[in-house]
DNA sequence: AAATAAACAGTCAATCCTGTTTGTATATGC
DNA sequence: GCATATACAAACAGGATTGACTGTTTATTT
């Protein structure tokens, strides 16, 4: 007795191919690094045949789009949950921003996302197709920080930016220290030096700020 | 007239197409990124043919391996270099190390260097052949940093391994995001960002020491 | 219910890459 | 000077990957 073929509708079945796909895909990314990921392995791991991958993402570029888009998409849903749930002091809520970096940069969503756009710089189609939704991506998360940033009082955009992309970068090397299977005390210990360094970075720039009090988002 | 075959001794031989090739493959990682590296092109760049080069290097992994220990002999000689010259405070001399490693990781060489590590993560031949070497880096890294900081009075070495540990991943990043093609101002200001955090630390914790004075390695 | 469109299945061609193999030239040791 | 070993050259085989192509099934529309 086997299931009944179960009707569905074509957006439906789209949706579920669509989203097994860019499901094994991440896992596949965060498992093996983009060098090792050929779409038949992903077809594979999805349980879809090559001819209904193909037929959803023509090329692989396309796929890896879809990729990075979710996994970016998942990631501001995470900072915004954790942001938006409590009402902490400015620098307590910026070293929370902080933690879910690290959170999310370790996960297999931000490994994926961080493959991808590592492998932009060999992969020239790669690049052409996804650079642009990586620089919106980057550009969104800028504006976003620079607000929380204002609400803190330090309302200083190259201040702001420079302070980002620092501590994404340091997370970013950090996350693949760990993917590639160092020492995880060791590396955990290199965060907190980076949480305590930061930490007292802004605790300094706070303080030369009028009384910065509780941010809302 | 055509230059006489310049009679060379076997070792002169082989050293200089193997250096030619090494030459090349940092050039090619560099410029494209190790997955984009194929061992035609390295000898194709290097004006050597594929015979000779497999004569030299069996396997991609074994050029791979040479690459890595030349960039970083390179590396290390920078840092002795710059630090034996110039005799200044423990502070000042901590931020120089910071400042040849962002040159350094900057550089060919280094980018090279990491795209070696980081393709071990997609390339299990790879890895087996050149962690080991990265590893004895890494050790010696940390060994020869310790020692520095030793002498600046921060005698404690998980300290020292955080710190470098933190410092090195966020060079890592910040290299990676230059080589991306991102903006070259927004990267440098995000150096400095990392230097004046890491100052301020280093500052703090020599402030809790006995004097520092003046570091002779 | 018939016609059309969308989703799916599986094979194929073209390309690229690595390491092997076979053969030649140059240097070295006796 | 000759034998041997090392360095170099170039063609080749095996394997893998991507996207095209042909045909089938399932849903939608009229």
């Amino acid at each position: 007795m086997t299931a009944p073929p179960a009707r569905m509708t074509q957006a439906q079945r789209s949706g579920r191919t669509r989203e097994r796909l860019v499901t094994a895909a991440i896992d596949a990314l965060y498992r093996y690094g983009y060098a090792a990921v050929s779409t038949t392995l992903v077809a594979e791991l999805a349980g879809v045949s090559r001819g209904a991958m193909l037929h959803q993402f023509s090329t692989k570029a396309q796929l890896m789009a879809e990729v990075a888009e979710t996994t970016h998409q998942r990631n501001i849903a995470a900072y915004r949950s954790t942001l938006s749930g409590n009402s902490l002091a400015a620098e307590e809520r910026l070293l929370t921003i902080l933690d879910v970096g690290w959170l999310r940069h370790g996960s297999p969503d931000g490994v994926a996302h961080d493959e991808i756009r590592s492998a932009t710089r060999s992969d020239p189609e790669l690049a052409e197709r996804v650079m642009p939704v990586l620089l919106r991506h980057a550009e969104e998360t800028q504006e976003t920080f620079f607000r929380l940033m204002a609400a803190a009082g330090i309302a200083d955009r190259p201040v702001s930016d420079a302070l980002l992309t620092m501590a994404v970068a340091a997370l970013r090397g950090l996350a693949l220290e760990k993917a590639l299977g160092q020492d995880e005390a060791q590396v955990e210990a290199a965060f907190q030096q980076l949480r305590r360094t930061l930490g007292a970075d802004i605790r300094d720039r706070l303080a030369r700020t009028e009384e910065p009090g509780v941010i809302y988002v």
